[in-house]
DNA sequence: TTATCATTTAACCTTACGTTAACAAAAATG
DNA sequence: CATTTTTGTTAACGTAAGGTTAAATGATAA
C-alpha cells in the first residue's frame, strides 16, 4: 500500500509569494493546487478532495473569509487556515468564529509552518478514524439526503433542509437509537457550546420533531441533561 | 445540574504574569491552579485531573519543555500549551515536538487567548468518545442501561431514570449482592458526605426500591450504618 | 435597494431534578 | 426500657433544562 501525498489547497493572489509556497510545500511531499483568488478556490474546491486549505485573508473579490464560509457550508471537515499579514486580533477572532484551525501570520518561518501543517492534518486524521462519510440514510419511513439536503417521508415530495436543519439530523441519524451528546451537536455544528447556541439547537430539535411528525415511529427523545436520542420504534 | 468548570494547570513562575493571567482566567470560568514553578507543576498535576495545561517555557529548575516531557508520561491526552516570551523559532519547533498543541507568545491578547483555550479543549472534548466504562446490567429481571439511562422490566416499557437515580443504581449493581459503602456512592457520586446528602442518598434508595418493586426477587437491603447491598434472590 | 431565507435571541411555559423538611419506624446504645 | 441515632418515606420547594413560538437579526439573492 502506498502512501498517498496529502493535498492543500492554497488560496493566495500574491503570485509571487504563492509560487514560492507552492514550491516549497511540492518540496516537502504535499500535492499542492494553487488558485488565484477566492472564486477559483471555490471552484476548485468543489472539485476535489482536500486534505487543509490555507487561505489568504486579504484577496480581491472574494476575501479568506467569505471563502472559508462557503467551504464550510460544503464541507465541516476540512481544516482550514489562514494567512494575515500581520496579527490583526479582529482578523484572528473572526477566523476562529469561522471555524479556523490555525492562522499564520507572513512572513513566517517555512519549517514552523510544515510543522503546523503536520500536526493539523495529522490531528484530524485522528478524528476521523471512524467517522465515515455517510450522507444517507434511512430514518423509520423517512430517507435523508444530507449531501442534497432533502428528507423525503415514503415516496413523497422531499423537504428541504437548511443547513442547520441538516447537520443536525444527520448526527442524530449517525447515533440512531443511541446517545447523541448536546456537546457533541454543539461542538462540531454550531463550534461554539454556550447558553445560546445551546438554546438554538433546541430550537432546530423543534423543528426536525415537525419534520418527523409523519412517522409515529419516529421520534427524538431528550436524555435530561445529556442529550437527544433518536430512536425509531418497532 | 450544574455545569463543571473546565479545570486548566497554569505554571509560571513570574508571580505578576502568572496572578494576573490566573485572574483573568478565573474570571471567564476557568478552576485555575496556579504552580510557580515545574516542580510545583508536576506535583500538582499528580494530584489533580486537568483539562489543559499551560506551561511557561523559561522557568528555572525545569523548564516548560521537561515539564512537558514529565506530564506526557503520564497522561497522553491532556492539551499542553505553551508560553514563550517571543516567538522564538526552537522553542515553537521544540514545543511541537514535544507534543503541544498550542503556543502563545506574550505578551497576547486576552480574547484571542480564550478563543484559542476554548477551541483546544473543544478539540479534545470530542476526541474522547467512549471510555470503555459498564453500562448495561442485568438485575433480576431488569435490564438497566446506564448509559441512556433507562431501567426495565421484562421486556415492558422502559422508565426512565434521573441522573443521580441512574448512577446510584449503577453503583449498587457494580457491587450486586455485596456492600456498598453509604461513604462511596457519597464521595462519588455526590462529592460531598454530611448530614444532608446522606438524607438525599436515602430518598433516592426510596426512589429505587419503588421502581424494583415489579420484581419481588430483587431488593435493596440496609446495613446499618454501613450502606446498601443489592440482592437478586434466586 | 427589497425580498427571502437561515439563524439567533427572547419570551413564556412545562417538565425534570435534587434538596430539604417533617414525621414515622427501626436499630443501636447503655 | 428510655433515649439517641439511623433509616424509610412522602411531600413541598427552588432551580435548571427543555419545548415551543414568535420576533429580531443576519445573510443572500433578485
Amino acid at each position: 500500500m502506498e502512501e498517498q501525498n496529502k493535498k492543500i489547497l492554497l488560496v493566495e493572489d500574491d503570485p509571487n509569494f504563492g509560487t514560492v509556497l507552492r514550491d516549497y510545500l511540492m518540496m516537502n511531499d504535499y500535492d499542492v493546487v494553487h488558485a488565484k483568488n477566492g472564486m477559483e478556490g471555490f471552484e476548485k474546491f468543489k472539485k476535489d478532495d482536500y486534505d487543509l486549505c490555507i487561505l489568504d485573508v486579504m484577496m480581491p473579490y472574494k476575501d479568506g473569509f467569505t471563502l472559508a464560509k462557503e467551504i464550510r457550508e460544503k464541507n465541516t471537515d476540512v481544516p482550514i487556515v489562514f494567512l494575515t499579514a500581520k496579527a490583526m486580533k479582529e482578523d484572528v477572532l473572526k477566523g476562529y468564529k469561522v471555524g479556523a484551525d490555525d492562522y499564520l501570520n507572513k512572513p513566517f518561518d517555512s519549517e514552523v509552518l510544515l510543522m503546523k501543517i503536520k500536526a493539523i492534518i495529522q490531528r484530524k486524521a485522528t478524528e476521523t478514524i471512524a467517522d465515515s462519510k455517510q450522507f444517507e440514510f434511512e430514518i423509520g419511513r423517512f430517507h435523508l439526503n444530507s449531501k442534497l439536503r432533502f428528507l423525503r417521508f415514503d415516496g413523497g415530495e422531499p423537504v428541504k433542509l437548511s443547513p442547520k436543519e441538516n447537520e443536525l439530523l444527520r448526527m442524530l441519524a449517525l447515533h440512531e437509537n443511541d446517545l447523541m451528546p448536546r456537546e457533541l451537536a454543539l461542538t462540531k455544528i454550531w463550534r461554539d457550546d454556550n447558553y445560546f447556541t445551546s438554546r438554538s439547537m433546541d430550537v432546530y430539535i423543534a423543528k426536525l420533531r415537525k419534520y418527523l411528525k409523519p412517522d409515529e415511529k419516529v421520534e427524538i427523545l431528550n436524555i435530561h441533561g445529556e442529550g437527544f436520542r433518536l430512536v425509531v420504534n418497532s
